[in-house]
RNA sequence: CGGGGUGUAGCGUAGCCCGGUAUCGCGCCUGCUUUGGGAGCAGGAGGUCGUAGGUUCGAAUCCUGCCACCCCGACCA
């Protein structure tokens, strides 16, 4: 094929670069660090909103929004968190423009300079904090539970579409408790919402754990994420959960009065996913013919393909189809019947096999004679031609088995590639296959540290289904009382 | 910020060593034939060779500065 994608065994992120390009999910934009994110891209990403949005009012959040600037006393407030972040920071400094008076053009107005620079948020605790505090006196103000979605601004050194930008989309949630146990409930609690629909609609499993001191998010006091294998073996986090303590509410004075008159200072959760969860998406199912989407977010996931010669003979194809696709759409199913004539029929094949659409028929002239259509799966790039009549039914379940089958598939393939070590010599030996590695660890940052800097291997998570199970460190030789997850990740 | 690489039509490229205004493919336009797995033929449009300077009768090609992008590292709650 002329146009064929370089192969995920060749170079991994080539594949991932040009697959992104080819389908025009995005591409990299003039400005530094960023992304453009196209149109079919973001159809996938308003699908993952709505899908999340909806779990999240299901679980009692409302959405609001907060300042993209953040005054950067606030950000100094909380000690761990300002220490976290500080390397990574976009500052405006001044607010206004004017022309040069060589007429070169236009310069930063040195008159125009601000007094307190202001941060362009690379995550919001502060500034919501800082609002918090004014929100709540009473316990009867508990608990306040919200959402935003916003964009938010990391300069980090290397980028890398949809997985690490300079500026992002995510949603933040923020909450604020009365006691300890009810938001350690609700940090717990999303996380398995993010757990939900990472199996659920992206058919990707994840691994549930709590990071390690070293990767916990600064200002935290624990933080719990999901991970997930990608086809090269890498992990990805996709999501975290931060249990908070009373850290921000201590930097912010957010206190309130209990029941018994008590003044006390609240307890806090905040919880993320963003636009990384797209590349997650691309690298956990996508193959050399190009994307496989699960149907549950995929943008188009029915195309209809006639083959005709005539216009008489495409009209003939487009009465056929017309019931059936008032029927699919009653279901709830997108469907694309394409009758361009710009392209042959299988530069379309190959076309919507690039771009993952779950759900292919062909229609041609034998068909309309037989009462039959053609229908190929992209997950197993199978075909096969059905009788035409009770096709709504059979794409409906067909889509259930599409989305089920590669999920059954990235669990075989995590399955596959996940060992547990127990020297570190096999450690060393496994890491260049790839994959999760379940070893023992002596619970030292600086261990951790060490086995990082010589394999690049870090922590992914400690499970939350640890096995109890006695034995060493790989490392130490010190005593561990249960396997923890390592793998080199994005 | 270090190390390496690349800038030539919308995209991908040849030419550069050894100086003479630019090659090929994809895409695009027109016509005919095609259409069940990325069609064929014919004709056509499209280029300040990243940028500024230097050397030269003459620069895509040699020299210098600058800019942009890619890969590797530092960074990555």
């Amino acid at each position: 094929m002329a146009n064929a994608l370089p192969t995920r065994a060749g170079n991994y992120s080539e594949w991932y670069n040009e697959l992104i390009k080819r389908t025009d999910l995005a591409e990299n934009s003039a400005v530094r660090g960023c992304m453009v994110i196209k149109p079919y891209g973001f159809a996938i990403w308003e699908k993952m909103q709505r899908a999340l949005d909806d779990m999240f009012k299901e679980t009692g959040h409302q959405n609001a929004y907060f300042p993209l600037f953040i005054p950067k006393s606030y950000l100094s407030k909380e000690a761990s968190h300002v220490e976290g972040f500080a390397k990574e920071c976009a500052v405006v400094t001044h607010y206004r423009l004017k022309n040069a008076e060589d007429g070169s053009g236009v310069i930063v107005d040195p008159d125009a300079k601000l007094e307190e620079e202001l941060i362009v948020r690379p995550t919001s605790e502060t500034v919501i904090w800082s609002t918090y505090k004014n929100w709540i006196q009473s316990y009867r103000d508990l608990p306040l539970l919200i959402n935003q979605w916003a964009n938010v601004v990391r300069w980090e050194m290397r980028t890398r579409i949809f997985l690490r930008t300079t500026e992002f989309l995510w949603q933040e949630g923020h909450t604020a408790h009365a006691t300890e146990a009810e938001a350690r409930a609700e940090t717990r609690q999303m996380l398995d919402v993010y757990a939900t629909f990472a199996e659920e609609w992206m058919a990707m499993p994840v691994v549930k754990g709590h990071k390690t001191a070293n990767e916990r998010f600064a200002g935290a006091d624990d933080t719990l994420c999901i991970e997930a294998m990608m086809q090269d073996g890498k992990a990805l986090q996709a999501g975290t959960s931060h249990f908070l303590g009373q850290n921000f509410a201590k930097a912010f004075e957010v206190q309130f009065l209990t029941k018994q008159n008590q003044l006390e200072y609240v307890w806090g959760t905040s919880w993320g996913v963003s636009t990384r969860l797209m590349g997650a998406l691309i690298m956990a199912h996508s193959d050399d013919d190009g994307l496989v989407l699960p149907p549950k977010l995929a943008p188009i996931q029915v195309v209809i393909i006639p083959i005709f010669r005539t216009d008489e003979h495409l009209a003939a194809i487009a009465e056929r189809v017309k019931p059936l696709m008032k029927e699919l759409k009653k279901l709830g199913i997108s469907v694309k019947f394409d009758d361009s004539d710009a392209n042959k029929p299988g530069w379309k094949f190959a076309e919507y096999e690039l771009r993952g659409v779950p759900v292919r028929l062909a229609m041609g002239a034998r068909d309309l004679e037989n009462g039959t259509v053609e229908i190929a799966r992209r997950d197993l790039k199978t075909k096969q031609t059905v009788p035409f009549n009770g096709l709504a039914d059979r794409i409906d379940t067909l889509l259930a088995d599409i989305q089920q089958t590669i999920y059954d598939r990235a669990m075989a393939f995590r399955t596959a590639n996940t060992v547990r070590v127990d020297t570190f010599a096999e450690f060393e030996e496994r890491l260049e296959t790839g994959g999760f590695l379940l070893a023992h660890w002596d619970g030292t940052s600086e261990t951790e540290e060490a086995i990082k800097e010589a394999t690049k291997a870090t922590i992914r998570c400690i499970p939350i289904n640890q096995e109890a199970e006695a034995g060493v460190c790989i490392f130490s030789g010190k005593p561990s009382a249960g396997r923890v997850v390592f793998a080199r990740a994005y």
